[in-house]
DNA sequence: CAGAAGCCCTGAAGGC
DNA sequence: TGCCTTCAGGGCTTCT
């Protein structure tokens, strides 16, 4: 499930195929994923040449020569592969991007994905990103900015991580590392959370370390050129349901609880 | 208006 | 073996 330090890591990855290049054909083999695809889109691709790579919260964003930007969100099984050869089209590939030396194929089964095209310069004013919070590993987000955010939250904080408006990029997984890593409760109400420099910190430290790791591979994540991800390995929380708390001095055992329709991992002895 | 719940979608995994 | 149910969850819509 592609979260901050994978999209980042996919976006890097795709850079070298991308940056600098022209698309030379493009190729659009369903209506859309879980938005349809805007109209002309392959002929609106077709041509032009990738100015630029880089990532806002957990979308790719690619700066066209034509004043135009393509978004790509993963959803949750999204792919881009870079492929040296034409590969045969899987069921699940959706869109084919051919440059002079590469293709890069997006799949995703479950199609949770996005690809669309804004202008460029309307980007931030887009309703994709206009609302979104600030970007977790910007010197913006900070202890003060994240409190304010939270003040009168009465929704437990693992919720309102979560919520893009308030931060964005995080995803269940690595809020429920950075609560633990906090040493805060994700059943605490935002509004209550104290030591909101401890948190700020924690979930720098964890994207961090995750995006050195080339981010996360559980199922279906994997980098542009194929290769896992191994932060998996790094978890102190997330899938550990009845295992011993990693925290030092810990006697813990890790709980598995449902919050608004979704597992949430952590320690209740050392989160309060 | 904030917060919670429902929905989309498919493949993997578990039960019988 | 095979059928059925459950689960995974980002972001959007709908409900309370």
């Amino acid at each position: 499930m592609p979260e901050l330090p994978e999209v980042e890591t996919v976006m890097r990855g795709l850079k070298p195929a991308l940056e600098s290049r022209t698309i030379r054909a493009c190729e659009v083999r369903r209506k859309g994923l879980r938005a349809p695809f805007p109209k002309g889109f392959a002929a609106r691709l077709t041509g032009k040449r990738v100015l630029a790579l880089h990532r806002r919260a957990k979308y790719i964003l690619a700066d066209l020569d034509s004043s135009e930007t393509l978004v790509v969100h993963l959803g949750m099984t999204g792919r881009m592969s870079i492929c040296q050869t034409p590969p045969v089209p899987d069921k699940h590939d959706h869109v084919v991007i051919t440059t002079d030396t590469a293709t890069i194929v997006f799949s995703d089964p479950r199609r949770f994905g996005l690809m669309t095209l804004v202008a460029t310069a309307a980007a931030d004013r887009d309703p994709l990103f206009a609302d979104l919070g600030p970007e977790p590993l910007s010197p913006d987000f900070d202890a003060r900015v994240l409190a304010a955010a939270l003040a009168g939250k009465k929704t437990p904080i693992k919720a309102a991580l979560l919520d893009q408006h308030v931060v964005a990029g995080l995803g269940n997984i690595y809020v429920c590392e950075a609560l633990h890593h906090a040493g805060i409760s994700p059943l605490r109400l935002a509004a209550t959370v104290q030591n909101c420099a401890a948190l700020v910190r924690a979930i720098k430290t964890v994207l961090k370390a995750a995006i050195k790791a080339g981010g996360s591979t559980l199922r279906d994540y994997r980098h542009a050129d194929g290769s896992l991800g191994y932060f998996q390995h790094s978890f102190t929380v997330y899938g550990r349901e009845g295992e011993a708390c990693r925290r030092k001095g810990c006697k813990g055992t890790i709980e598995r609880i449902v919050q608004s329709g979704r597992s949430t991992f952590y320690c209740p002895k050392c989160q309060k």
